[in-house]
DNA sequence: TTGTCTGCAAAGCGTTTGCAAGCGA
DNA sequence: TCGCTTGCAAACGCTTTGCAGACAA
């Protein structure tokens, strides 16, 4: 790996990320990035970000069947899983991750759990009191 | 919803399905119909596999961040879960859900789960023997 | 000065859409 | 016949890439 440069876009991405502290999309990242860096382009947050997630500084995640968010790591061993509301698309956190129980089981079948994702959406208990839209 | 037609698509699209009952992608699917159907078009293939999710009749699976997969259910219950090896990308099943243990605890803190992906690489038992590329 | 990084525009890629013709019921 | 389906081509949305100029080190 080269060596980084710290550029005023990578400070801002940074502090924006550890600002939120949550699961923050492409689209959110761009419009507070605009903010502070009027001329800053997509591309480069694309950039930023994956060089974050080389780092392991960063974790992506997936929603609702595509729509991809990005969360600041608080350390190295900061795991975490979350759940969205199918009504008010507010995300939570998952408790514990029901994984982890999994990697043993798995191992002594011999496969080795490098990595996983969750997805998992439903109401929340806002949205299930006031009855809003999305109940199947 | 209305009346559904059978045509030699959806008829071809079916038995592939069921004949392979694994997860397989569009271009798997594409190419394994064209032997049948040789004008067939895509877009037709994603029509006919989004009345079948619609229906319930598949599920949808993502692998790899970002390559999706499709899969016909055995009947109404079959809920299944895999694994894919990063070296090999051979697909094997999950022994159970391990979503299913987090709904009750979910529900009491308010929060219904109504549907929920996994997606879990790692390296398979073959591909750790005989110790081929991606073991990071 | 050097080589990485950035903004911009264009290209890529998988998926969706519009439409006229095809074809199941 | 009627109108859902299809194949084709174009459009779409998100992400990636090429490139010349900007700017850390």
């Amino acid at each position: 790996m080269e060596v980084q440069r710290n550029t005023k876009q990578k400070q801002v991405l940074l502090a924006i990320m550890k600002e939120a502290g949550r699961p923050l999309s492409i689209n959110e990242i761009y419009s507070l990035m605009v903010q502070q860096l009027p001329k800053i382009a997509k591309s480069t947050i694309y950039r930023n970000i994956d060089s974050l997630l080389d780092q392991n500084l960063i974790d992506k995640y997936h929603f609702n069947d595509n729509e991809i968010f990005y969360r600041i790591r608080a350390d190295r061993h900061d795991h975490k899983h979350f759940v969205i509301c199918d009504d008010c698309k507010r995300i939570f956190d998952l408790p514990a991750c029901p994984i982890h129980a999994l990697e043993d089981a798995m191992g002594e079948e011999g496969f080795i759990i490098k990595d996983h994702q969750i997805q998992i959406s439903g109401i929340c208990k806002d949205c299930a009191k006031s009855g809003s839209k999305n109940h199947k």
